[in-house]
DNA sequence: ACCGCCGGGTGCC
DNA sequence: ACCGCCGGGTGCC
């Protein structure tokens, strides 16, 4: 019930009260499981035709639509008059209306039926005060067109397949075109200083995020697309209008590239910007002379009037002082606290006094960020925060960890994890985070939530806060899809609740309507602030970066290895084909990649085949079906392929294999079969084979990657190796203080280095994704020192640390092997080649000549070309791109 | 007149 | 609702 009535809330300022006959949780309920719920995609929808249908019974009901606006059609089974009734409700969950009994009856049979999504566009608005004509648009699968359209004509309502409903949208696009640069007059280009109490002085790049973010924070402008029109606040997009004004998202999307300083500038934000713009009172640690001068007239005791003559702050006492610090004057109570040595002193800012109880409600700013950037958050508080100011960070981690809310809400700063903040969700009702109204909630590498079928999504959008920010290097990462979760997120009114999103941004968008994605663009710009590394302020750039160069090393195989290469790829290809005669690449995908796998590997060394060749005789008993998938499960996930599930169309998180094996997240692969089971059986989305719940393969949770290391008698080397070994020693030979990391998808082949590293006394450490966070920490922070025993080189599994890994001690770049997705391998080199590297950086690709890895070089431009086109590639077009890719990879 | 016509009451689902 | 529909009152022109 909780849950419930707190979705209410998010779901739009609804007035729970205004209208008794309103049965406002159930229609919303209603039109949040529209927006949670997996529904058919709006980009995989075709429309089936529109009908002019009549919305009646609006003298029952307060709420109003305009000329033009969109409303939403939700079903109301338990409507006590008619379980065939669909209500009409505009953009705030208002209703409006019902739709007329008999065409209720036969939208509620499409609609129940999961045949068609049905929209409404009012084209004249509530004038008449009893009746209003809608226009009705059925969306839905290709296969359900011609049953939808024959059973509403048997109901007598006609679907019209000729596009006058186009007339409407374009008007209302064309409305908003008018406004588009109404968002952006807010300036990105004014600076801020920070507060005192941030001790690092900005660069300008960030004194600006700084400007913007306090902006974004405190100004009460209009959010994008809404304008005033005489009383009413009117939204372009959707036509809506309210009395009330929209409330304006207090926070935004801070996309700078990584290395920019968006911690810093996060930090400064905290310190800067509390209640009304004023800075966040601080304890300040001062020493006794520094604080007060006792005889100050700035001064005034106002209690317990210490003894002169015995020490004089031997007991607790307060004062109040002026000070003319900090540009203002600021009347502070000065409290002692005994038990530091070093005369601690309790400042408490005008502000705090002053304020409001609710305003004091909320003083702590919650940071949600990886586990792998945790350490970094804390080191760089403890850096950037003046060492006089003593700021209250508290870690929320740990199996210790405070949960009291009474504590965590005194805070300052709480930090916590993203998994953390899931698994106190699982059980929300004790979930100390989802009982605290923060006054700021910051999502370190926000990207992480897009997916919004995630536990941990779900978790991140039930906190309550009043200001949120999103962190992120890379918000949109596959699609436009991605973004939505982020705005929900934000709370981007009205783009918050799915169908708004779908119809005014996502659809056009996919379609290839300019205009749909001039809107699109018009919405992240007035939320985001992004800059690249060679962005320039004022014609300078932002940030000195040394220069970076990236060169092709091109590795000739040798003969045995040619002709072994060669042997495989040979038997591989004939594969492929035949499963492009059949058409069962996609059926056969685990094969196909398996084939691919080990060509990549017979590039790098022979070893690494060993063990992915033991592919087991056609297993008939059901353990050995189930012990190939987890093999083919773990070939498609050690393969590096950044698998993507064709559901969320996400990189997979909690992996599961089919019998036809194919790998989807777990939650989604599930949604999917829930959702096809209650009419059909259900079916693989990429191979249409019949799929059960009962027969997803997980990995084994006790399945540890047992490295079977080569040992070093039988240690024999490769081309690779050989390529690789003749640039450490010359580097070596040239400067003995360059670092370098050496980067593989395959920690085997790590391991497999290790061998030659140690013959040649290179000094090295190593980091790879099955390391523990501690872990991880002490061998970075070994390989960034500057001692001259620490090591030389870093073993970096390429997807190890995520971003954020700071690695500037490195100058030279290895990349042992290509990988699929060049955007992983840019994020790897980016961890040295960013804000703290005084060395020019040298990036070194090794490509085996005449190989697979030459042509998935190609393709990785072709994809680059394909990311910078941005938007509109569909999930059939990815489909079949990846069967070019295959063919071309086969030189089929 | 087991009709038509008139005019008042009435009105979502 | 300046409608449609229902049902009661009414009944040549």
């Amino acid at each position: 019930m909780l849950m419930v009535q707190y979705l209410v809330i998010g779901a739009g300022e609804v007035d729970l009260f205004t209208d008794p006959h309103e049965n406002t949780t159930e229609t919303l309920l209603q039109l949040l499981r529209a927006a949670v719920s997996p529904e058919p995609e709006a980009d995989g929808s075709v429309l089936f035709g529109h009908l002019r249908g009549t919305v009646v019974g609006l003298r029952y009901y307060t709420g109003v639509v305009n000329r033009g606006e969109m409303v939403g059609l939700v079903r109301q089974p338990q409507n006590q008059h008619d379980r065939n009734a669909v209500m009409v409700a505009n953009i705030y969950g208002n209703q409006v209306g019902h739709i007329k009994r008999e065409l209720a009856a036969a939208m509620a049979y499409v609609m129940d039926n999961n045949l068609a999504k049905v929209e409404g566009v009012v084209p004249s608005g509530t004038n008449n005060s009893f009746t209003m004509p809608v226009m009705l648009s059925f969306w839905g699968k290709e296969e359900h067109k011609a049953t939808v359209n024959e059973f509403m004509a048997r109901r007598g309502f006609k679907l019209n397949t000729s596009g006058n409903l186009h007339i409407v949208l374009s008007f209302q696009l064309r409305n908003s075109f008018d406004n588009l640069f109404e968002g952006l007059m807010e300036s990105k280009d004014g600076e801020k200083e920070a507060a005192k109490a941030v001790g690092t002085p900005l660069l300008p790049h960030q004194k600006q995020a700084l400007s913007w973010m306090c902006a974004r924070e405190n100004k009460s402008g209009l959010p994008p697309f809404w304008e005033k029109r005489g009383e009413l606040y009117y939204n372009s997009l959707t036509c809506f209008s309210a009395k009330e004004i929209p409330e304006r998202v207090r926070g935004g999307i801070l996309a700078d590239d990584m290395g920019l300083g968006k911690t810093l500038t996060t930090i400064a934000l905290i310190l800067t910007n509390f209640h009304q713009g004023k800075p966040l009172p601080v304890e300040k640690c001062v020493s006794v002379v520094e604080g007060i001068s006792g005889d100050s007239s700035d001064v005034m005791e106002i209690m317990d009037k210490p003894d002169k003559s015995k020490n004089r702050f031997s007991s607790p006492c307060f004062y109040l002082v002026c000070l003319s610090d900090l540009n203002t004057t600021v009347i502070l109570v000065l409290q002692y606290t005994p038990m530091n040595k070093h005369q601690m002193y309790k400042f408490c800012a005008e502000s705090s006094i002053i304020e409001s109880a609710e305003d004091l409600s909320a003083r702590t700013t919650l940071i949600i960020a990886p586990l792998s950037v945790l350490s970094n958050w804390l080191d760089q508080f403890e850096q950037h925060v003046h060492p006089d100011v003593k700021l209250n960070v508290y870690l929320y981690y740990g199996s210790a960890r405070n949960r009291s809310k009474k504590f965590l809400s005194s805070q300052d700063v709480v930090i916590t994890t993203y998994n953390v903040l899931s698994a106190d969700f699982s059980c929300k009702s004790k979930s100390p985070l989802h009982g605290i109204d923060w006054l700021r909630i910051v999502l370190d590498e926000g990207h992480i939530i897009r997916n919004p079928n995630a536990q941990t999504s779900k978790a991140v959008l039930d906190l309550k806060a009043q200001r949120r920010w999103i962190l992120s290097g890379t918000p949109i990462q596959n699609s436009v899809k991605d973004l939505w979760m982020l705005l929900a997120f934000l709370r981007l009114k009205p783009f918050d609740v799915r169908e708004w999103w779908n119809r005014v941004i996502q659809r056009p968008v996919t379609l290839g309507d300019r205009a749909g994605v001039q809107n699109l663009q018009t919405l992240v710009k007035c939320i985001t602030l992004r800059r690249t590394k060679t962005s320039e302020v004022n014609g300078r750039p932002l940030v000195f970066l040394p220069e970076k160069t990236v060169c092709v090393e091109q590795v000739e195989l040798s003969r045995t290895e040619r002709e072994e290469y060669e042997l495989a790829r040979n038997e591989g290809r004939n594969t492929i084909r035949r499963y492009v005669a059949e058409g069962t690449v996609l059926r056969n995908y685990a094969d196909v990649l398996a084939i691919l796998m080990r060509l990549r590997q017979h590039c790098c060394h022979p070893d690494l085949l060993a063990k992915t060749l033991s592919e087991l005789g056609a297993g008939a008993t059901p353990a050995e079906l189930r012990e190939r998938l987890i093999e083919k499960l773990r070939l498609v996930l050690a393969s590096g392929s950044d698998e993507e599930c064709s559901v969320c169309l996400d990189s997979v998180q909690l992996p599961v294999i089919t019998h036809c094996a194919h790998v989807y997240c777990r939650p989604c692969i599930a949604q999917v079969i829930s959702t096809e089971q209650v009419h059909d059986t259900a079916r693989c989305p990429l191979c249409r084979s019949e799929i059960k719940t009962s027969e997803l393969v997980e990995f084994p949770q006790e399945e540890v990657e047992e490295e079977n290391t080569p040992n070093s008698e039988k240690w024999r080397t490769s081309s690779k190796v050989q390529a690789l070994m003749g640039n450490l020693l010359r580097l070596r030979c040239e400067d003995s203080s360059i670092k370098c990391l050496v980067v593989s998808q395959f920690t085997r082949f790590l391991t497999i280095l290790e061998n030659p590293l140690r013959e040649h006394g290179f000094t090295f450490v190593r980091l790879d994704g099955t390391m523990s966070q501690k872990k991880r920490t002490r061998v970075i922070q070994e390989f960034q020192s500057t001692a001259a025993d620490s090591p030389a080189i870093m073993l970096l599994s390429l997807k190890a640390g995520g971003v954020g890994l700071n690695l500037t001690a490195a100058s030279h770049v290895f990349l042992m092997d290509p990988a699929w997705n060049p955007a992983t391998e840019e994020q790897c080199i980016d961890r040295c080649h960013r804000l703290g590297q005084k060395r020019k950086v040298v990036v070194t690709k090794f490509i085996v000549k005449d190989s697979v890895e030459e042509k998935m070089v190609e393709i990785q431009r072709g994809k680059q070309d394909l990311v910078e086109k941005a938007f509109g590639s569909t999930n059939s077009d990815r489909k079949t791109s990846r069967i070019d890719d295959i063919k071309a990879l086969m030189e089929l």
